[in-house]
DNA sequence: CAGCATCCGGTTTGATACTG
DNA sequence: CAGTATCAAACCGGATGCTG
């Protein structure tokens, strides 16, 4: 156990922020979001690279998750006027700040994983 | 149910596994998960005094969740063979192990809405 | 008390076809 | 290339009723 200030700021934290935790989850949460972020969190990105490497996923999700996470103002949208349409996507310095808890996630994804002798492995029909 | 079979399903299934970040999110990415998670965060819990404490949730949910998350080792039930029944919920080990998690995406959620100046802040307390 | 089964409506997602 | 439009299916979650 540790000192009351530590545990207890530590739930109290989470007792005044289930919101701010819920708006976390919100913008990196939904089905195609860890995809995109984890992509995008590597190097800029052209529309159509994300919807070939993100494997299955649909025209129209594609563009909603990303205009989501624009309108969350934590990825760029930027159009190049050419002739043949280009558009790229990035994260915006807001959307860098993710850094650490995507880290922490990934790294405690990782921990479940290794506990829990994970099942999910890549042997999904695909 | 949910079928396996779905191309819904193997795609949730295909994120997942794309790294440790989607399998977090899956844990804890549930509507009433952080919710739940906040609470037994505190304290061991019985049944009915998380259906009280958590505002709005149903028995179908809370059930649904509750069983989510001990499929997922994060939480443990545990049932006293008594006369009224008695069933109490709290988290194991690897549970408890998701706070530095919680805590980075609690505080990005806060560095999130500072930045957008957002106005999602209806912390509802016990 | 704890929890499951069933019905049902709203939302999300996927597949496909079409446009500038 | 980078989307948009539309429809149907799948899913989610709520309300209700029933069981041990």
């Amino acid at each position: 156990m540790r000192k009351d200030t530590s545990t207890n700021a530590l739930n109290e934290k989470f007792i005044n922020d289930t919101c701010g935790m819920g708006r976390a989850l919100n913008i990196v949460g939904g089905r195609w979001k860890p995809a995109i972020l984890y992509k995008l969190y590597r190097t800029t990105m052209r529309y159509g690279e994300l919807k070939k490497s993100i494997d299955g996923i649909s025209e129209r999700m594609l563009v909603a998750q990303l205009r989501e996470l624009e309108e969350d103002k934590v990825i760029e949208r930027i159009v190049y006027p050419e002739v043949p349409p280009r558009v790229e996507y990035r994260l915006t310095d807001l959307g860098r700040t993710m850094g650490p808890m995507l880290e922490a996630m990934s790294n405690w994804g990782d921990l479940h994983r290794e506990k829990t002798g994970d099942q999910t492995k890549g042997s999904s029909n695909d």
